[in-house]
RNA sequence: GGGCGUUUAGCUCAGCUUGGAAGAGCACCUGGUUUGCAACCAGGUGGCCGGGGGUUCAAAUCCCCCAACGUCCA
């Protein structure tokens, strides 16, 4: 079947005709032969506004979507589809995206690769998305949301293998069935548009389709795939056709939602409540009374049927736009200035995307996210502060929280969450103190930024807001808003300045991304079979035997690119490869097991690495083929597997003690001491960490079983969810699995105990903040926890045994001491300036007056800072010119000249020039002004050639 | 993961472009003046200018490295 032209037997059966559109010259199905759009245009207005599409659905918000969601997934139950739980919005299974995108993100990458089997064929579930590309155009358009529900039916087949299940022509029957008898859709208003589908390495034919202007649904047929020998191309890329064929559906359930109610805009379908809250909360309804001689109904529903086919994307003439808009409802018979339209539809915008916002929020949080300022922390984060600047330019004066709270149990009762609502609730309170922080920060940010601009300025350079945006948060009106309540009222955004920061945004992203290419040890067609990894069937075993398979010499290229822990000592010359092994290579954020191979001559195994399953043992010289024995380092392994249990007990005691949003960002567990981050909003406390040392203990000492599973994907996913993969997506088919009770499980490939017992002691030294949102535990565990008690004592006696005191009485005693060091010195300065006052004060044997002007040439014997103080007192009093030139011997000879401002001294010399033509006598330099120059060299001992040589400069005697 | 910004007195921040004696407001202390809602006047206390290197006669200031915090973006 060619690309994008599709036959389908249904068509022709139900008496569907082909035509191309006469807009978008795209080709589509009707059963409307009068038709000459394709329904996706900018001729097709919305037709439901008011009249819905969709009849029997009198209810509003939840309770629609509710119904809606399940008359979706018991139809395709009814048509044999078997219904799955929603995954989460975090899409914490794939490690190429933050949220899930689509039904299908959930499946990618290793149910639609073929690796693993889908839960259920074929399914249908209705998946919660978000999706922040289009946040700008949210509350604008109409329709756009950031987070919505994609319905779906999927099915994998597998023609190769003769399993198909269904395929084009059952997949648009189904869509149909649905549209016309389950939900009472006019069939006539029914287009299939042609729209051939490609991306993320995939693509395939697939239809849009359209109901009253509103597309509804998306059905995706995947059967190429990206094959630089395939025979197929599309835009320049070459495919061939994929052993799995997927069939990729997307209904949204909100617009489904809005088809039945036919408000004027999506949001008042689904969030009503919320709307209404809103509008009553800004006073957006009183304001509206008072635009005299408007149907203010009548203008809203106008504009959405204009919204929905005027595209507001980011960067777009927002003023060219309104013009139109204007435009266009005088052709309605509305008769608005654009003023007053805008005062409606601005605010009107902002109402709408608060909830939609909100619903993201929740959604993520509910998952246990913790905002952050990077990775999909940082989404929420974002999400929050647009919600904040939208609530503030409503002038509504009701928390984050509140509104929270309020979306909780308006819009999202009942549903299950891993976070609890209190947790959700304490972390938008979070985010508000730190946006109104980011805020108060800003004000001098703004201050001094615009320092040099007058206040009746009108614009300011581009850079000034570029800066403050990307360096502090502040977008451009609030950079204005800011500088209105400083004093700068005439200052305006210029126009087409965010198109153009967006431009350039763009301009950076496709420039930064260069991709980086991976250094393998192993070359990309090397032939070996998978090692045979010993170490997980006992772990007490220490030696073993086994056969070379390869050695190979490392080249300076490839040790550079090996990225050695500080744990490896010496540097590795050789890789090898044995049939099995007891090394565990570093892996999981477990450092490498040490030892020994011995095949006639022995080498030291300084680290090990894992390749696609093949272990490199990373050796301080050559070995000969044939057999080896192998020794690994006892002592290592075993406090690896300390501290690796160690840090899988810490973890589920952290949950058990902070909540369920903790989820491990990252560990690594060495010899030393272990690393184990967690997400988490705030600081932690010593005392927090007191109570999770002491829970971790608890489990040590009650002596758990560790289990060790190995499940396939699907059982693991379905039996434990998706907190198994706290050290990231899993890679493999299967899956294996450290089950420490009820306490901790989750998927790990590491060495572990058979018992938590056999740990002994877990301390928890410290916690530090890696980023916003994430604390590292650094973790000591058996030998190590002792080790570490001992080098505190060591530490406290050392210092107690200095200061001659016990070691209760440091923290006083150390306290004492810097406070006598603190008055000390400042007892030092005074003295010192006493003895500036005194040879300054008498004028004594060091001074010459001269026509008028006191000449004071000496040598110090402090620092500079005291000769300072001296020129200081010497050329204060304007009555009394004079010239000093003090010198002193202390860091290489330094000089300073100094002459009495606005007298008769600073007349007649300049100490720049008296300071240069000296300063050579001590090999140096110097500058200042012309009353006070200073400067310094490195040869002290021509001082008093120098300051002779000023005598003689100024002919003294 | 990348870019940008910030780090100076107890707090909030100037100073950095162009190197040359460490600044302001608030708070605190002393005195005066007033008992009036952020009182007023005069004086004072308080600084490893985030850490480490470098350039320079001289670095808060210029260069490099590190750290923490913030922010924008993947």
């Amino acid at each position: 079947m060619a690309f994008g032209d599709i036959e389908i037997p249904f068509f022709i059966e139900s008496g569907f005709v082909r035509k191309k559109c006469r807009v978008t010259k795209q080709w589509f199905w009707t059963r409307d032969g009068s038709r000459d759009t394709c329904g996706d245009t900018t001729e097709d207005e919305y037709t439901f506004i008011g009249s819905p599409l969709i009849p029997g659905f009198p209810e509003r918000g939840k309770a629609l979507m509710d119904k809606m969601r399940e008359t979706f997934l018991s139809f395709f139950e009814e048509q044999s589809h078997s219904r799955i739980a929603p995954y989460p919005v975090i899409a914490r299974w794939r490690d190429d995206i933050h949220l899930t995108i689509a039904s299908i993100a959930d499946f990618q990458p290793d149910v639609t690769g073929g690796v693993i089997p889908p839960p259920a064929n074929p399914l249908t579930i209705s998946q919660p998305c978000i999706r922040l590309t289009d946040v700008a155009a949210v509350g604008r358009s109409g329709r756009h949301l950031t987070t919505f529900e994609m319905m779906a039916h999927h099915c994998f087949n597998r023609p190769k293998d003769g399993q198909t299940i269904y395929w084009i022509d059952e997949c648009v029957r189904f869509c149909d069935e649905l549209f016309v008898n389950r939900l009472g859709i006019n069939p006539n208003e029914i287009t299939y548009v042609e729209n051939p589908w490609s991306g993320g390495g995939n693509a395939g034919p697939a239809v849009e389709v359209i109901v009253g202007g509103l597309e509804l649904a998306t059905l995706v047929f995947m059967n190429l795939e990206e094959d630089p020998d395939g025979e197929i191309e599309i835009k320049g890329e070459k495919y061939s056709e994929m052993d799995l064929q997927i069939i990729d559906t997307g209904y949204g359930l909100e617009r489904f939602c809005w088809a039945a109610a036919g408000t004027p805009t999506i949001y008042e379908a689904i969030f009503p409540e919320s709307v209404s809250l809103l509008r009553r909360l800004s006073g957006f309804d009183e304001r509206l009374e008072k635009i005299n001689e408007i149907d203010s109904e009548l203008v809203l529903s106008e504009l959405s049927m204009l919204a929905g086919i005027l595209n507001i994307d980011v960067g777009t003439d927002v003023s060219a736009l309104y013009e139109k808009l204007v435009e266009r409802l005088a052709e309605r018979g509305v008769s608005i200035s654009l003023s007053d339209l805008k005062s409606i539809t601005e605010p009107l915008s902002a109402i709408y995307a608060i909830p939609d916002h909100l619903h993201g929020l929740c959604n993520m949080l509910g998952d246990g996210l913790v905002p952050s300022n990077v990775k999909a922390g940082y989404l929420a984060r974002m999400l929050a502060r647009r919600t904040l600047k939208l609530r503030d330019e409503l002038g509504i004066d009701v928390p984050l929280s509140e509104l929270g709270k309020h979306h909780l149990e308006v819009n999202l009762k009942g549903r299950d969450f891993i976070q609890t609502r209190d947790g959700i609730i304490k972390i938008l309170d979070l985010e508000e103190q730190r946006y109104r922080e980011m805020l108060r920060a800003g004000e001098a940010a703004v201050r001094t930024a615009l320092k040099e601009t007058s206040l009746n300025a009108t614009e300011i350079d581009d850079d000034i807001f570029i800066q403050l945006a990307e360096s502090r948060g502040l977008q451009p009106d609030m950079v204005i808003e800011i500088a209105k309540n400083e004093g700068w009222n005439n200052l305006e955004v210029r126009v087409g300045l965010e198109a153009d920061m967006a431009a350039r945004h763009a301009k950076i992203t496709k420039e930064s991304a260069k991709k980086k290419n991976q250094n393998n040890l192993l070359e990309t067609n090397h032939g070996f079979k998978e090692t045979i990894k010993e170490f997980y069937l006992d772990t007490s075993k220490t030696e073993f035997d086994a056969q070379v398979i390869d050695c190979f010499e490392l080249t300076n290229e490839k040790l550079s690119n090996l990225n050695l822990s500080n744990e490896v000592e010496g540097k590795p010359s050789h890789g090898v490869i044995l049939d099995k092994t007891l090394f565990y290579p570093e892996g999981g954020g477990q450092l490498s097991d040490f030892g020994t191979l011995t095949n006639g001559k022995t080498v030291r195994v300084l680290d090990s690495r894992s390749e696609s399953g093949i272990i490199i043992h990373l050796t301080d010289g050559e070995i000969q083929n044939g057999k080896v024995s192998g020794k690994i380092n006892s002592i290592r392994r075993n406090q690896l597997m300390d501290h690796h249990t160690s840090v899988h007990i810490v973890g589920g005691s952290a949950r058990a003690i902070l909540g369920p949003h903790i989820w491990q960002a990252g560990s690594n567990k060495g010899e030393k001491y272990a690393r184990l981050d967690i997400t988490h909003f705030e600081r932690l406390t010593r005392n927090q960490l007191n109570q999770i040392e002491d829970h971790a203990n608890n489990v040590i000492e009650s002596d758990i079983a560790v289990q060790k599973l190995v499940l396939d994907r699907a059982e693991a996913d379905s039996e434990f969810g998706f907190n198994l993969y706290q050290g990231g997506p899993p890679k493999h088919q299967q899956v294996r699995i450290i089950k420490i009770g009820q306490h901790d499980i989750q998927a790990c490939g590491g060495t572990h105990h058979d018992s938590t017992g056999k740990i002994g002691e877990v301390r928890i030294i410290r916690s530090s903040a890696v980023q916003d949102g994430v604390e590292r535990l650094q973790i000591v565990a058996g030998e190590t926890a002792r080790e570490h008690a001992r080098t505190q004592e060591r530490l406290l006696s050392e210092a107690s045994e200095v200061l001659g005191v016990q070691a209760e009485e440091l923290p006083a005693t150390v306290q004492r001491f810097f406070e006598e060091w603190k008055s000390q010195k400042k007892e030092i300065e005074q003295l010192e300036s006493e003895i500036v006052r005194l040879r300054t004060s008498g004028g004594g044997s060091d001074s010459v007056v001269k026509d008028g002007i006191r000449y004071a040439i000496m040598e110090g014997s402090g620092d500079m800072r005291q000769l300072l103080s001296m020129v200081q007192e010497l050329t204060r009093d304007p009555q009394l010119p004079t010239v000093a030139i003090l010198g002193t011997k202390e860091g290489g000879g330094k000089l300073l000249v100094a002459i009495t401002e606005n007298s008769l001294a600073s007349e007649t010399h300049n100490a720049i020039e008296i300071l240069n033509s000296i300063s050579s006598h001590i090999s140096g330099g110097g500058g200042g002004k012309p009353t006070f120059a200073q400067g310094g060299g490195s040869n002290p001992d021509g001082l008093e050639n120098a300051l002779n040589a000023a005598r003689d400069l100024l002919k003294l005697e």
